[in-house]
DNA sequence: TGTCTCGGAATGAACGTTCATTCCGTTTTG
DNA sequence: CAAAACGGAATGAACGTTCATTCCGAGACA
């Protein structure tokens, strides 16, 4: 029983420690000797619990991609109205991301890069799974534009990146005042508009 | 002369090699004997035109954030409407990338690498000065909202990346009508909303 | 209880490979 | 022919991975 847990708390240690080292320094930054040494364990080690450096890449992929989806769903209604849900989830979304930065760097560094196995990509569709039903709903029921489901994730997805990051690389702080505009201009990208209801303005 | 010819030529010869292989397989996958195999040339001469292939890396980024300004102010008319110049803009940029994958991927993969210098980040900004310009134009006129610069990139740019690279991901063509649709979706995001009006319509 | 045995977890030095960079003989240029 | 450009073998540092060995804690035994 023990042995159980002691394996799983090393795995997290590990985990953690790449994490914090790979945000710091990228992929070929930080030599498995490092990760070992920071997490004060021998670089043998590692390799009983992943498979090689490639592995342990791809398994802090997903885990942080299921730490960022879960916290989304953080006092997440079912029952509210569309546009108050979808404003729970983008505010939590980018909350996590305010609180993790180096969670924000590690995977916007290795989305596109290519020792990121397809496997982990599919792995990493299925989590998100539960939002890309959100937007279909949305579509379906006319709340959001009928655009393709890659569009929408552009609209929602690239200003939480981008905002978060400028901030850093500048050394400001995020306000809640920005997100509170950013969100409302993101529900403009995305919200159903009826044409004609458009012309009658004008 | 020739001299100066050649040398740019080969230089180019290196930066497009590069890129090429760079796209393909992440900066730890292409080592420079690989480039210089690629080129026809020797390891050695790469040296004579970079300083190293953190150089070499830096100048590319660069070059291609260059190239996509350049394509974005093609058929540019100033004296347009501020929405039309909006328009062409974006179109011009997300067909940009349309047409060169490669360096989408490129720029994408390195935006946030620890190795590209802050000097290049800098120069970067430089580049990419006269459409926030454009942006600071659109907010003092009320054309767009008023919003900070990054929220305002992150609206507009943030679709143009996930549009095409998850289309590319999943050998898929992105539609021009797809962009219509998009270039309209982020206009609604930026673009200026009297609050007062928005309530008469309800 | 104290001692022995055993198995798997952990270790880190060693290995082989890879790679950026250098160096120098050869070729090209003007 | 002098000087610059070039090629690619040589170099040495760095790295991922392996593996013989040590360590440790849990039973077995008396």
């Amino acid at each position: 029983m023990e042995q159980v847990v002691k394996k799983i708390d090393k795995k997290t240690l590990i985990l953690d420690t790449t994490l914090e080292l790979l945000s710091e320094n990228g992929f070929h930054g930080t030599p498995i000797s490092l990760i070992a040494e920071n997490a004060g364990i021998g670089a043998g080690t590692i390799y009983r619990y992943f498979k090689n450096k490639e592995e342990l890449i791809n398994v802090l992929f997903i885990e942080i991609q299921r730490r960022i989806i879960k916290a989304m769903y953080c006092n997440y209604n079912e029952a509210a109205p569309y546009q108050e849900r979808f404003k729970v989830l983008w505010i939590n979304m980018i909350n996590y991301y305010r609180k993790h930065p180096k969670d924000l760097i590690f995977i916007e560094q290795h989305r596109y890069a290519p020792y990121v196995s397809t496997l982990t990509r599919s792995e990493s569709m299925r989590i998100i799974s539960p939002v890309l039903l959100f937007f279909l709903e949305g579509k379906k029921k006319r709340f959001i534009k009928h655009l393709p489901l890659y569009t929408i994730i552009g609209l929602i997805y690239g200003p939480i990146v981008t905002i978060v990051k400028l901030n850093l690389d500048h050394n400001r702080v995020t306000t809640d005042d920005q997100i509170f505009h950013a969100e409302q201009a993101c529900w403009d990208a995305v919200k159903y508009n009826d044409t004609k209801l458009e012309e009658n303005i004008k």
